[in-house]
DNA sequence: TGGAAATATCGTAAATATACGATATAGTCA
DNA sequence: TGACTATATCGTATATTTACGATATTTCCA
């Protein structure tokens, strides 16, 4: 029997789980995988996203409310961008395999 | 404006998120955490993980049926293993960064 | 000031995921 | 064969997620 976490590891995972969770959507995903490269409003990604508005707005609230993405405000145009490096990796790791 | 992808990167990236959504839940991901070490049992996996026998079947059953797991029977148990190695890359992104 | 543009919010219906209890299936061994 | 073990399955109640339409909020500009 090998020598393994228990439930504080169960604890940690919770956190792991809700953060990929969030990414777990095909929005969210091509979303997150655009703002990689390019700092871009909540229109422009609605538009390439293929996506309502206020469903796109959603989407973002949700990456940032999980401490993924950034805001900035500029006059009417909100600008998200990444706010999480680890993202990179991440991505990285799901398109080398999962695409 | 970037250049960049349309609906055909949405399609794919569903695909991924199918994955991503099979691997974000707690108790899944200690699941592959332990199978990336050690060949288990579901009975083990379930004692370990701390969840009842016929839920950590249910949840060993839908990594499997996504291609990230697969079974060999011996006897009565079943060991569960790792079916897809780009797991081991991106568990080891999660553990860096969000755990 | 009034209207248009960009974004966020709210209520809600539909879809999906999860957990649970009960039970079925298959293998082992006395 | 019959009891026991390990695993899988099924029905279902609950919770969560998602999308949608309508609307509110803020900013800009004529």
């Amino acid at each position: 029997m090998p020598q393994i976490p228990t439930h504080t590891s169960l604890d940690s995972m919770t956190h792991a789980a809700e953060c990929l969770k969030a990414i777990a959507h095909p929005v969210r995903l091509l979303m997150i995988e655009l703002l990689l490269d390019h700092r871009m409003t909540v229109g422009e990604l609605a538009i390439i996203c293929n996506t309502p508005q206020n469903v796109a707005s959603e989407h973002l609230l949700k990456l940032k409310d999980r401490g993924l993405l950034k805001v900035e405000r500029e006059g009417r145009n909100a600008y998200y961008t990444i706010a999480e490096p680890g993202l990179r990796s991440i991505i990285q790791c799901i398109q080398a395999r999962f695409r």
